[in-house]
DNA sequence: CGCATTTATTGAACGTCGTTTAATTCGGTA
DNA sequence: TACCGAATTAAACGACGTTCAATAAATGCG
C-alpha cells in the first residue's frame, strides 16, 4: 500500500497525468482506464478520485499537457528564418503528431459528456498556442488587412492540419490517397499564406 | 419476445443500423450501447451478435450509411452551375454536418481496436465519394496538371473540412475563434481552387 | 397431420468498467 | 502514548461488451 507521505498531492497529480499519458501512448483511449492508471502509479482507483473529479477530468489534463508540449515544439520551429518558417512549422507539427500518434489522437478522440464544458485554463492554453503561431507567421502575412484576418486564416489552417493528422492517425487517409500526410499539410499552408504572387491556378506541389 | 419471422435477416440488420444511428444522433458515441440498440428494436443484446460481429462492426456499418447519405447530398450540390459549385458543395457539406452533429462525429470519433482494419466496402464507399467531388470540381480545376494533382487537392480539402467540422462539433473551434465554421470552409476552398487570378496575398473573405 | 430437425432468440453468466462510500491506516500533534 | 485528521483502501453498485447453453419457433419429412 502506498504510504501517505510518498508524494505530495501536486506531485501525485503529476505522476497520474504522466502515467495516464503513458497508457494512452501505448494503448490509446480504449485502453486508458482508471484501474490501469492507478496500478501504474502504485495506488488504488479510489485515490485518483482524490486528485481528479473523474476520468474525463484526468484526460483533459493529459491533453492540456500535450498542447503545452506542442506549443513548445512550434515555438522552436517558429524561431527559424522567416523564409523557411512556413515549412518548418508544418514539419514540426507532423513530427510532433507522428512521435506519439495515439497520445495525439487522445486530444480529439476524447469528448466530454453532454453537459460538461472544457475548463477555462484549457481554452487559455489553446489560445496561447494559436497566438504564438499567428505571431510567428505575421511577417509572412503582412498583406492581410488586419490581425483578425490573420488569426482567422491561422485558425482555418490549424483546423485543416488537425483534420489531416487525425485522418492519418486513424488510417482513414491512406484509404483515399497514397500521399504522405505532411505533403497535404504543406500544400494547404503554402497555398493559403504564400505571400508572393503565386498564381492561383496550378497547385505548387505535385509530388511524384 | 420477438418472433422468429418478424423480420428477414437483412431487414433486421437494416433496422439495427437505423436504431443505432438514432441512438448516436441523440446521445453520441458515449450512449451507443448494444443493450440500448437491442431494446430499441425489441430484441435482446444477443440477437445483435447474430447480425454483426460486435459493436464495432455495427458502428462501422452505421458510418457507412452516413457516408452514403453525404455522397448523395454532395452529388445534388455538385449538379449546380459550375460558377457556384464550390460554394454549393461547401454549404452542402456543412448543412449535412449540422443536421446531425452527433451522428456525424460518430464517423471520426470511433476508432477500431488495435489490430482491426476497416473493411474493403468502406474504402470503396469513401473512394466513390471523393471521386464524385473530384468529378464535380474538375471543370473548375482545368489548370491542374493532372487528375492525380486534382485528386490530391480535393483530398487535402476533404481532410481540412473534416478538421473544421469535428472541431466545431466538439466545441473546440469556438474556443479559439468566434467564426462560423462554414466561413472557414469557404475560405479554405476558395483559396485552394479559385481558378481566377486571385492574388495570393490578402485573404478574399474578411467576415465582419 | 405429427414428429424431428434446424435455427433464431433468449437468459444468464463472466469479467471489466467508472464511480461512490464506509472503513481503515497512517503521520502529525499533544 | 493516545488521539485526530487526512490519505488510502476495499468493497460494492450498476452498466458495459460478449459468450453460450437452453429454449422457442419455423421448417422439412414421414
Amino acid at each position: 500500500m502506498a504510504r501517505r507521505n510518498d508524494h505530495a498531492p501536486d506531485e501525485l497529480r503529476r505522476l497520474a497525468r504522466e502515467a495516464a499519458g503513458a497508457v494512452a501512448r501505448e494503448e490509446g483511449l480504449r485502453g486508458l482506464t482508471v484501474r490501469r492508471v492507478a496500478e501504474r502509479i502504485g495506488y488504488t482507483p479510489g485515490t485518483l478520485y482524490n486528485l481528479f473529479a473523474n476520468l474525463d477530468d484526468l484526460i483533459v489534463h493529459v491533453n492540456g499537457d500535450t498542447l503545452d508540449r506542442l506549443d513548445a515544439a512550434l515555438k522552436a520551429a517558429g524561431a527559424s528564418l522567416p523564409a523557411e518558417r512556413r515549412a518548418r512549422l508544418v514539419d514540426a507539427y507532423f513530427d510532433f503528431v507522428e512521435a506519439d500518434p495515439l497520445l495525439w489522437s487522445l486530444l480529439f478522440e476524447h469528448r466530454l459528456p453532454a453537459g460538461a464544458e472544457l475548463p477555462d485554463w484549457y481554452k487559455a492554453t489553446l489560445d496561447r498556442l494559436i497566438d504564438n503561431v499567428v505571431a510567428a507567421l505575421a511577417p509572412l502575412m503582412e498583406a492581410w488587412p488586419s490581425p483578425e484576418a490573420r488569426r482567422m486564416t491561422v485558425v482555418a489552417l490549424w483546423a485543416a492540419l488537425h483534420g489531416i493528422s487525425t485522418l492519418a492517425v486513424s488510417r482513414k487517409l491512406t484509404l483515399v490517397a497514397a500521399v504522405p500526410p505532411r505533403a497535404l499539410g504543406h500544400l494547404l499552408v503554402e497555398r493559403m499564406i504564400a505571400a508572393g504572387p503565386a498564381p492561383a491556378s496550378p497547385p505548387p506541389v505535385t509530388l511524384s
